[in-house]
Order: C-alpha cells, then sequence, then structure tokens
DNA sequence: TATTGTTATACTCTATAACTATA
DNA sequence: TATAGTTATAGAGTATAACAATA
C-alpha cells in the first residue's frame, strides 16, 4: 500500500514531498540545539570542528574545511572563536611550517562532554516520541541514504 | 539490540546522535534542491510561499509569516520577489483596508508544477536509494517526530 | 611557481524596531 | 490606541579573491 495517497486528510503539494519531511523535522531538530549551544555561546559550526579536531588529532584547518564543507576563510573565523576560547591550539607542522597541527586543549577536552551532554538531551527530547527500534530504523535509513550517496561533510546550513 | 553501539566501525561522539544523522542527509537534499532552484533563480522560501499561497487562497502576510516561521519583514522581501516575477498578486482586503489577501497569477499557477517537478526529481535522485517501504517507513517516522512535537512551521534554514 | 592559512570585501538572509496607513 | 505591512538598519554567516609566508 502506498503511503503516499492512503491517508485520509489530504496532502499538499509540499509534504507528497519526503524531502519537505526531512527539514521540516530536522531544521527544528537543529534550531533546538543551536539555541541550547547559543546559551553557551558556541555555534553549531564550533561544535563540529570541535568533534572533528577531537577525532582526527593534529588535523589540519585544509583537511577540517573539506570535512565540514566549508572554506578555508570560514574556518579561519570558526578557528578563531575556538582559539579565543582556549579550547583548541594551532601549532605550525614540523615538517611543513605552512601547514597547522590543530588540537584540543585541557579545556577543550573538559568543554566537550559537557557540549555532548546537549546533543543528548536534544536527541532525548525530539526522539521520545520513538520506540527504540523506530529509533534505529530512522538512523539505519539516514545512514542507508548518506551512504548511497557518498555523503560524509557535515555542512552546517 | 542496540544499533547504537552494535556496529563493527567505531562510531564517533557526532555520529552517536540521531540529529547529527538527521542534519547530514537533511542539509545534503536541501541543499541540492537550492541549487536546482537557483538555476531559476528561485529561492527555497519563493518555492514554499508560493505553495502556501496555492494551498491556502487569500492567506495574508501575516498568517504566511507564521506559517514560515519567518519575521514579517522578511516576508515582505519574499513576496516582493515574488510579485516582481509576477507569479503572485497582493489585493487589499475588502472588510479591512490593512490586510492584503495573497494569491497567485496566471503564471503563478503554470510555474508552481515546473518547479515541483525538480522537487520530484530531487526526491528521487536522493531517495532512489530506499525501496517503496523503506520511503514509506522514512516518512512515517518523520511525520511522527513532527505531530508529537507539534511542529508545523516549515523554516527555510 | 604552488600551497597553506589569513584577510578584505561583498553578498545573502534574517531579526529588530521605527514608520505609514488604516482601523 | 492598536494592528497590518513596509522600510531602515544592523548582525551573522558565508564565499570569493587578494595576500603573506613557506615550500
Amino acid at each position: 500500500m502506498n503511503d503516499r495517497h492512503s491517508s485520509i486528510e489530504a496532502e499538499t503539494l509540499l509534504e507528497s514531498h519526503l524531502g519537505y519531511w526531512l527539514r521540516l523535522v530536522s531544521n527544528q531538530v537543529s534550531a533546538t540545539f543551536a539555541r541550547a549551544l547559543q546559551e553557551r555561546q558556541v555555534t553549531v559550526a564550533e561544535w563540529v570542528a570541535l568533534n572533528q579536531i577531537n577525532d582526527h588529532t593534529a588535523i589540519a584547518p585544509a583537511q577540517l574545511a573539506d570535512a565540514m564543507g566549508m572554506t578555508r576563510g570560514a574556518i579561519t573565523k570558526v578557528l578563531d572563536k575556538l582559539e579565543t576560547k582556549a579550547w583548541i591550539v594551532r601549532v605550525p607542522s614540523v615538517s611543513d611550517q605552512r601547514v597547522q597541527c590543530l588540537s584540543l586543549t585541557r579545556q577543550g577536552r573538559r568543554i566537550l562532554p559537557e557540549l555532548a551532554a546537549l546533543a543528548d538531551a536534544n536527541d532525548l527530547h525530539f526522539f521520545a516520541a520513538l520506540s527504540a527500534t523506530e529509533q534505529a530504523a530512522l538512523r539505519a535509513l539516514l545512514r542507508k541514504v548518506a551512504t548511497a550517496h557518498g555523503i560524509r561533510t557535515a555542512p552546517v546550513d
């Protein structure tokens, strides 16, 4: 049975697109998380960059830009903010002075789980409406689409 | 079995959040659709507004602003663009001259299905990786989250 | 010359709030 | 006075391209 037209309520042109539902829910979830981060003066871009640096120690800004789907100029500003907060340090590579090795400071490592707790809470809030099985199904479906299209970058918006 | 930790590949802190996967996929799907619209000099906000006006004839800008999760000032600019393209008209309400009744022009009604075709193509491109059953499941899960949280507005980003 | 990262500039989108006109 | 819509202004975030340092 095709869910697309079996509903009793008529579906609008927008609602007929899966991309619409994805954007509708995603934007709400992300916007709420962004507000939670904002209370700590942190942007989503900073949160993602902090994670990438944590996962790939000594990553360079150029690689980070690729990983986040942003330009180098934009990454510079994000790194400036993180450095001002003393959450990261930029150390010139010994093999090539042009390249910087990014790494978390002690403070950066301390703040990461605190911000992760906000992400946990956001997930809990929005997906509590789904059972554990449904959450796993949603995760698997999204992962399948991402894999099929080689989606790896996490554009901030 | 908990999918969250059963994977062989280690999951990063980011990947452990469902919100991350949602944003990852949604941003890619939306960004690709936005580029397709852009080739016709149309923004996502214009596409959504056009649909809302089509679905709710004689809707007023203030209502449209609520429906789209934008301020009235922002809606004015979107309507300016749509009016310049002669896709909509603003007619003062007979009962209250302050209120405007928005409606599509003949050209607006003609362009709508053309833009819908772009949305169809985008959906087809991204969700072809899923079977009809999986697509229906994804739709149902997203709809469930949206309903549980009373998500009705379609913020553009 | 080529590349890394930074900086300068401009652009888009948005919110806030002052403003105009109706009520 | 209050409300609908507009306009003026400012802010955030980004891309582009020129730039300095290093290779």
